[in-house]
DNA sequence: CCTTAATATGAATACTGATTCACCTTTCAT
DNA sequence: ATGAAAGGTGAATCAGTATTCATATTAAGG
């Protein structure tokens, strides 16, 4: 039932081919992360990866797809970051602390990754949505059972669990984009204490 | 020593000019916000505001220009909003309460202003910078006085002026991205008792 | 009525860059 | 050694649309 003519971007069969494969795939990384994906030409990220034009295509079935690739990947790799820097640790409030540090250090050694999600939303909306969706469920979760034990204050879980990741957002994007280097330590602190008091004095 | 051939698009002279000018910006602004940046083309803009394509360039210099003025006029459209909605109120945790209400409900009322505001990251880098600095500054402004009297506990002001900014953010795109639909004033209640006493039971 | 500046029109132009394709090279199982 | 299969090439094609421009219409002041 294959559509006759089209031929679809396959696997790689090779370790060679797997190895052209990763280098496009973060040449786009690094292309449509510095220039914005309009201004990303496939000509760019081609001569990046050191390959001709045609073999982009030999990957990937256009530009949108290495784009949303790029999108998915991030993700889970985001994740698995902040877990390993949570495992093992009990304490709601802390876990939240330590998920923030890993957090803003991840996205101040990959600044692309903020610019690549941010426009996924005009990109590919639906890969933009599983991205927060999922985020947004984990915080969600933890809060919950947080609240269950007596740990933290009742209180909506969906909404905090909102709240706490546009902090997050928010404060990569002030590091990233409007280039204020506050040292991580002294943010997270701060938000840290922010969390567990709130502002009354 | 204008450029010579290049006929700078003028301000409108007369009320009809003014009038069509107003059309185009809120043909853009519907358009724009609905279809996106790039796949919004002048053709669907002209059409939506029903003039012809050339006309759009007696006002604007180009696609770039209106989205420009787009995001600036947002900003202070928005931050009229916001400041009728908090004058008066002395109490900072009740005006930061009264901004957020303010703010998702203007929010849930013009949908594409968050579109258009974020997608200015890639199309006007500098109007996206602009409009979140000056945010910011409002925020940090009022928090430090806060702590200079006493009424919130000291901490970092900018630190907290982008958490703060981050939350409003981040709701307002749960509600108009995410389509969830909780009411405002749940929302706004939840996040309220977060910021004046935190997540510690 | 005229005249003229301001507005408006929409077909023609110009440009950009994604995608295709006919052909070449490398790899490796037999 | 050899012939597919996998991988690679890059010039040519093609589509979409922003922008221009020669021309037409409108509206007031004189």
């Amino acid at each position: 039932m294959d559509k006759a003519g089209a031929a679809e971007p396959k696997e790689p069969k090779t370790a060679r081919g797997e190895a052209t494969r990763q280098a496009l795939l973060g040449a786009a990384e690094k292309v449509i992360g510095r220039q914005g994906y309009a201004e990303a030409s496939i000509g760019a990220i081609t001569r990046e990866a050191g390959v001709a034009q045609g073999t982009f295509y030999i990957y990937f079935k256009g530009k949108d797809e290495v784009f949303s690739e790029l999108v998915g990947d991030m993700g889970r790799v985001l994740r698995r970051t902040i877990a390993e820097a949570t495992a093992g640790i009990s304490d709601r409030l802390l876990a939240e602390r330590e998920g923030l540090r890993a957090f803003l250090t991840f996205v101040a050694g990959h600044p692309e990754l903020y610019r690549i999600v941010q426009e996924a939303l005009f990109v590919d909306p639906d890969a933009y949505r599983a991205y927060f969706s999922t985020f947004a469920d984990g915080y969600r979760e933890g809060l919950e059972s947080a609240a269950a034990t007596g740990e933290i204050r009742p209180g909506d879980a969906d909404i905090r669990a909102w709240a706490l990741m546009g902090i997050a957002r928010s404060l990569g994007e002030r590091a990233v984009v409007f280039g204020k280097t506050t040292p991580i330590d002294e943010v997270v602190d701060c938000v840290h204490d922010l969390f567990v008091h709130g502002l009354r004095r």
